[in-house]
Formats: C-alpha cells, structure tokens, sequence
DNA sequence: TGGAATT
C-alpha cells in the first residue's frame, strides 16, 4: 500500500512582538524584575522525529549566541515531540533565526520558526483535532467556524499532495485551552451548516506521538516473542511500560536506525483482519487478548458509534505474519465469545461510504 | 457485516 504523501498550508496569527530594533539589544527586565523573552524566545515547530537536542542546538547557535534551548521530549519514552524552544541573547538573533531558518526543509519536514508566545498553564493543550470537515471547506470557513469559541493561533485543513484536495481532516490551535473545551462542547458531532455529515472535535495527538507509539508497539511486540516463543501457551505478557525501562531512548534510536525500520510502514504493514460481532462493551484490550496469543499484533482498533461510544459490533486487527494471521483466523472465526459467535476473516476491499 | 486521517 502507497503511503499518501501529505501537504499542508497553515496559517498564524502575529502573536510576536511588533518592533524589532536594528541595534543589539540584552535581555529587557521588567518593572517587577523577571525577563522579558517575548523577543528573544522561539518555538521551532514540525522538527524531524530523529533530531537531537545537539543537532537542535547546533543548528540554532549558528545564527547567534542561545541564551537557552530545549528539543521537548516525551518524558516515558524521550522521544521528541517535534518541537523545541530556542532563547537568544540577542533579540536580534531571534529575528535572523525566522527570517533564514522558518520553512526550512530538514528531511521530509519544513520547519516553522516563530516568536514563542509566553509560558502559561492556560495555553497548553489548546490544540484541536478536527475530522470529518467537507471536502470542499476553506481553511478560512473552518476557522470561521471555530472564531465563535475563542482567538484562534493556527489553523491547517490537511491536503492530498497530489490532487491537493482536502482531506477533510485538520487542526485548531486556540489561544487558551478553555476555549479549545468550549468548542469541543459546541461543535463535536454537530453538522457544519451545509455539510451531509458531523465533524468530529477532540484534543490533538501530541506531534509525533503517533511514530513513538508505533515504535514501541513494534518493540513489545518483537521482544515479547523473543521472551516467550510463538504461538505457545503465553500466559504472561510483558508490559509496554516493563520495555520503557529496559530500553533507553538511546537504544530506540539507534536499534531504529540499524534496523532500516521506517516507522510509518511499520505502523501500516501487515495482515488486516476483520472481526465481526463484537459486543457493545467490547474494547481493544479484548482484541489484544484474543489475538496476541497467535503472534504478533501491531494494531488493534474497536469501531464505535460516534455518540454512544460503544463498539458498533466489528473492529480490525493487523498482524506482521501472514502464517499467523492465517491461524489465529482458522481458529478465531466462529468462536464463542460470551453469548456471541465471532466472524473473522482477512479484510477485504469491500468498498462502503468514503 | 466493514474504520481510519495527527501538522
């Protein structure tokens, strides 16, 4: 399967300061003593998933003396989260920074280099994921949309590379998390005025978290096999959060790039497998029970009614080996799990509603 | 009896 190269446009708000002087300037102090870093201080978004704070740091430091910088990190797994902060001395420096490194294209990413709005508690995970949206809506019409629930930062409709439609899929970034809540409240599950269909409103992904899940998804499942064997009577399954620390973000890194492993095909190789008549309880933990004995599972996923929230009688499963696979549908498929005979089989292309 | 999309 072809991995669909994505494209995207976003736009920003100034939320930077609205002066810049041609002189040297040192760190401003308030009245009250603290510093001022509105302009000195940026976030450096859209970095690649295999930077390292050296590399951040190297490559920020050539345009000036860094008072501070920071590649942020998942703090279990210490992967990078795709974004970092970098504190000039010199207010001018910053300024050179956007002026020569935002858009730069480092691997398949093009960094964003901005002024970093000011450190605040009410500001974080004010990020919206936005699914569902009309094809044919604007990034414009999505963010009139959610101007009703506050000051919005950013906003991007995410579009095919190729035809350069929409994907119907995009993000929200509003000042404050608590206008973020209020459109969730507002506009989850509603119909755009016009649209056939609801859009769905949740909290974003952290930036690369995906990839990092993924990572460790593959890591349990290749050494949870190596520990106990195929196919055999597991009893006992080791803990994605037993693996954290018994591999360092050092060893990830380095086993990755060993390996050749290209984290997106990993997450979306393998067998998928249809499972039919599940429960409305059912969750993926039953998935993962069901088919983790018969060899390794990559992916589960439990389908759910959009406003209930509970499983809609069917989900997937993707398993790395076709021969287990094979197996654990040979032996899967019309058994009995509590008053329900399950149906499963290789998903096919069955084609239903895009 | 057939989903999803994460800059």
């Amino acid at each position: 399967m072809v991995t669909q190269i994505i494209s995207t446009m976003e736009t920003q708000v100034s939320n930077g300061p609205t002066s810049n002087s041609s002189l040297p300037n040192g760190p401003l102090i308030s009245a009250n003593g603290a510093t001022d870093d509105s302009k000195t201080n940026l976030i450096v978004n859209y970095l690649p998933q295999n930077m390292t704070q050296e590399e951040f740091k190297s490559l920020f430091g050539s345009i000036g003396e860094i008072e501070s910088c920071k590649l942020v990190r998942d703090k279990i797994t210490g992967q990078s989260l795709g974004y970092g902060f970098v504190n000039y001395v010199d207010s001018n420096d910053a300024d050179k920074a956007i002026n020569t490194l935002n858009g730069l294209k480092l691997q398949t990413k093009t960094i964003k280099v901005s002024y970093a709005r000011p450190s605040s508690a009410s500001i974080r995970d004010a990020n919206l994921y936005v699914s569902g949206l009309p094809k044919t809506m604007s990034q414009k019409e999505m963010e009139q949309l959610f101007s009703q629930y506050g000051r919005i930062i950013t906003s991007r409709i995410l579009v095919d590379q190729v035809t350069g439609v929409s994907r119907g899929v995009g993000f929200i970034r509003f000042d404050k998390r608590i206008e973020a809540e209020e459109a969730i409240k507002g506009l989850n599950g509603q119909k755009p005025l016009g649209a056939s269909e609801p859009i769905t409103v949740k909290f974003a992904n952290n930036p690369s978290q995906k990839t990092g899940q993924a990572l460790l998804t593959h890591l349990y499942q290749t050494t949870a096999r190596r520990y106990t064997g195929p196919l055999h009577h597991q009893t006992q399954r080791f803990s994605p959060l037993s693996l954290i620390s018994r591999f360092s973000p050092i060893t990830i890194d380095s086993m990755t790039s060993l390996a050749g492993v290209n984290l997106t095909g990993a997450s979306s190789a393998g067998w998928c497998i249809f499972v039919y008549n599940l429960s409305p309880e059912a969750d993926e933990s039953v998935l993962w029970q069901l088919f983790g004995p018969f060899g390794a599972v990559t992916n589960v996923k439990v389908i759910r009614d959009f406003t209930t929230n509970k499983c809609k009688g069917f989900g997937f499963v993707t398993m790395t080996n076709y021969d287990e696979a094979a197996m654990a549908i040979a032996s899967l498929n019309g058994y009995r799990l509590g008053d329900r005979i399950l149906q499963v089989s290789f998903k096919t292309s069955k084609q239903h509603k895009a």
